[in-house]
DNA sequence: CACGAGACCTGTTCGC
DNA sequence: TGCGAACAGGTCTCGT
């Protein structure tokens, strides 16, 4: 589900409130509630609910598809995974049918990780590099020129679709981002990394940067999920539009399953 | 090292 | 209407 720009999205919305919920830093936990013993990844549940209790929020950020909030002692970490969700509750709201885990804060209101599809995962730890440490560059990073990263492509034998999908090479982009990023920087998915000369790469930069910079802009791509206002979804070009006309040469949208996932491209306007 | 299959889960949509 | 198959924004592990 999340990628990049909806992971972007939740996180100004807890950090900065709106769409009806409040901001919530500078709130302190007073005690958590786990519903589904497995959303915890770290450490074991028994520790989890007894450190949480006095910790106040600081900021919160986001790196990758990682949501980062900073509490006084430790930084909590949540994984949405494909279904997951960061949303806040009023004080005698009802649970929800897929809350997993609950933060209730003294004022009596609560922050509730809910995930359908029990992927998500939730971290409590000291160091946030145990857990971000194998990140691939942010796809916004100033440092990241056109030159580094066609020398990432260049390190690399396999196919470009999935190689952007590895987190370690890159953080941030999943399926949707990838697909749209591709058909802009006019490059099939199949095409092996290293063949991308230095002018396609540093397009292909530009194109990545460009379609997350318009998830962002749009709140994401609410596909399930409308209730947060995203509509990036209206304006796909290639992603779950096989064979519509693409909107370039009119050939239609072809759609392969690449590493297990479902992947669209113009077959004409891509080579 | 790279790739494919299977696992982890629930819900919705599509075809017959 | 019913029912099974296919599919969904992600990632890990295992075998080849």
């Amino acid at each position: 589900m999340p990628e990049l720009p909806e992971v972007e999205t939740i996180c100004n919305g807890l950090r900065l409130g709106g769409f009806g919920q409040p901001s919530i830093l500078g709130r302190t936990i007073r005690e958590a509630s786990v519903f589904w013993p497995k959303s915890i990844a770290t450490p074991s549940l028994d520790e989890f609910l007894g450190l949480l209790p006095g910790q106040k929020i600081g900021d919160i950020n986001r790196r990758g598809k990682f949501v980062l909030i900073e509490l006084d002692r430790h930084v909590l970490i949540v994984h949405l995974r494909m279904s997951g969700d960061l949303q806040v509750r009023q004080e005698g709201d009802a649970r929800a049918t897929h809350d997993r885990v609950e933060f209730v804060f003294s004022e009596g209101d609560r922050l509730v990780f809910n995930d359908t599809r029990k992927f998500g995962r939730v971290w409590l730890v000291e160091d946030v590099n145990q857990v971000t440490g194998s990140l691939g560059p942010e796809p916004f990073d100033g440092n990241l020129t056109g030159e580094m990263f066609f020398s990432m492509l260049q390190g690399s034998s396999r196919q470009v679709k999935p190689l952007l999908l590895d987190q370690g090479f890159l953080a941030g982009l999943g399926n949707i981002y990838s697909d749209e990023a591709l058909f802009l920087a006019k490059i099939h998915p199949l095409r092996v990394a290293r063949m991308v000369n230095a002018l396609d790469a540093a397009r292909l930069l530009e194109t990545i940067r460009q379609v997350l910079q318009e998830g962002i802009h749009h709140h994401g791509a609410s596909i399930d999920w409308v209730y947060r206002g995203g509509d990036f979804q209206n304006y796909f070009r290639v992603y779950q539009r096989t064979g519509q006309p693409c909107i370039v040469c009119q050939a239609p949208i072809q759609r392969i399953i690449v590493g297990q996932r479902s992947t669209h491209f113009c077959p004409n306007c891509q080579c």
